[in-house]
DNA sequence: AAAAGCCGGCAATGGCATTCTCAAATTTTG
DNA sequence: CAAAATTTGAGAATGCCATTGCCGGCTTTT
């Protein structure tokens, strides 16, 4: 995986804590509590060095966690890219990750936390590579067909097309809607990041008078299914010489029914 | 593995379990088969009434039997019109339809297939209902308007849009993804009525000149998928407020981004 | 009415997620 | 450094369900 260290403003604000750390047992924030409504004022009183300590030791905490926390994520997508779907156990997880499974739900709430990670870990890693590959681009309408092209192939994206030693993704995109149904918030924003580069980009084309949408968020929404799920259709044809490609389902966006 | 509930006619040739107790006539057939043509020869000569009291026999326990799984079936649809979820248990479906658990592994090889059983059911219902619909409309556009509109709804249909004790479908249509996902050729098997009328329609429209689209069976599942599906989308966006309304969907399969 | 197959009740099994327990290991503190 | 506090590992225990097995009664057939 590349550095995730990718400093995108747009996706700074949104960032969801991609582990549940358990509060840290901060116990000079019971007293602080008392008197709440200065508690500023007593940050100020305190030495410098007391708060940079107990940063550094929560820092220090943090970190530790996160390596932890990495480590059953990374053996996740390992068992993923062998079994080609998110149905291994956690106790598969606990030993590839050669972890506890106390461990693993100090770490996650559950199974689903798991797979949310997952799944948020990978829209990250594909808003950054679209996001990349758009700005190479300045017409508008060519930056919303690149989108659209990138973004079909991280949804579907079989074992065989995979590049970069990039993961199989398509478990997580069928899980995905699974995901969604029982956790829509987490879902949605985990997805906003990217949902908000494509209601830009529309709204750019519609600026530049190329596309004459009335709702661009109903429209991105509809045009982000189209794209992510077409996957799905494909399951419901019969063989496998049908198969409805990035760009057909770019056509279909664009001209809907008068391609 | 043979699902005791085959009550297919294109099975009815062949050997049925129910009734016929040994396994020499097993043994004859293979030799008939060698002498092929003149099956229907061999049929001939038994006694007719032979074949009705069998066949009455078997329509006997065959109605019996339907009447019996339609009971779960029956059960099943009420459980989700409460729950609005398809997470009821084997046992809670045992005890509204009065049967035993035996019996309902007797009926179906296991929970998957009670749930595609419900999805086929809605699937035919659907289509018979839009089917109705659309035949009231000439235009070939007015004719996929309709359609879709109607398709939508029943995909869409909450609690508070029921009517005529239809059974709430969300439940069905969120489980569908899982279905299609593990099974996929049942699934397709099952919507290939709904999925040929679009077909047509499609069709009708382009002969029409109203509509040009390249592959209209791939057209055909971008745009189902698009109006089936587009209760997902909502729950991805923000706020009820936001709602992708059946006319959006439309105008979106029909214009695409120059609407 | 005996034989044969069907059926209801219900206990048993098995897979898996999630919790609980406890003692060893590690970190923090005085 | 050593006691206290906290984290962690190992794995047993629990709980939920689906699915199977078993047995004694109940029809239907012969």
């Amino acid at each position: 995986m590349g550095s995730p260290e990718n400093g995108n403003d747009v996706l700074a604000k949104s960032t969801v804590p991609l582990v549940s750390t358990k509060p840290e047992p901060v116990a000079a924030s019971v007293t602080a509590l008392e008197t709440a409504d200065n508690a500023s004022d007593t940050k100020d009183l305190e030495p410098e060095w007391r708060q940079r300590a107990v940063s550094r030791s929560l820092n220090a905490a943090r970190s530790r966690a996160e390596k932890r926390a990495q480590r059953f994520i990374d053996a996740a997508f390992s068992l993923m890219d062998e079994k080609h779907t998110t149905e291994f156990t956690i106790q598969e997880v606990i030993d590839r990750s050669k972890q506890s499974l106390r461990g693993f739900y100090q770490y996650f709430d559950g199974k689903e936390e798991l797979l949310l990670a997952l799944f948020e870990e990978t829209i990250l890693e594909a808003t950054d590579d679209i996001s990349a590959l758009v700005d190479q681009q300045t017409e508008p309408m060519e930056r919303l067909h690149q989108f659209t092209v990138r973004l079909h192939e991280w949804c579907e994206a079989s074992e065989t097309k995979r590049k970069r030693g990039a993961h199989d993704r398509r478990p997580i995109s069928e899980f995905s809607v699974q995901l969604a149904i029982n956790n829509p918030e987490r879902v949605r924003l985990a997805m906003s990041p990217l949902f908000r580069m494509l209601v830009e980009l529309l709204n750019d084309a519609t600026a530049a008078k190329l596309v004459a949408v009335a709702n661009p968020r109903h429209t991105s929404m509809l045009m982000m299914q189209t794209i992510m799920y077409s996957w799905f259709g494909n399951r419901l044809m019969d063989g496998p010489l049908s198969v409805i490609t990035a760009e057909e389902a770019w056509d279909f966006c664009v001209y809907g029914l008068r391609s």
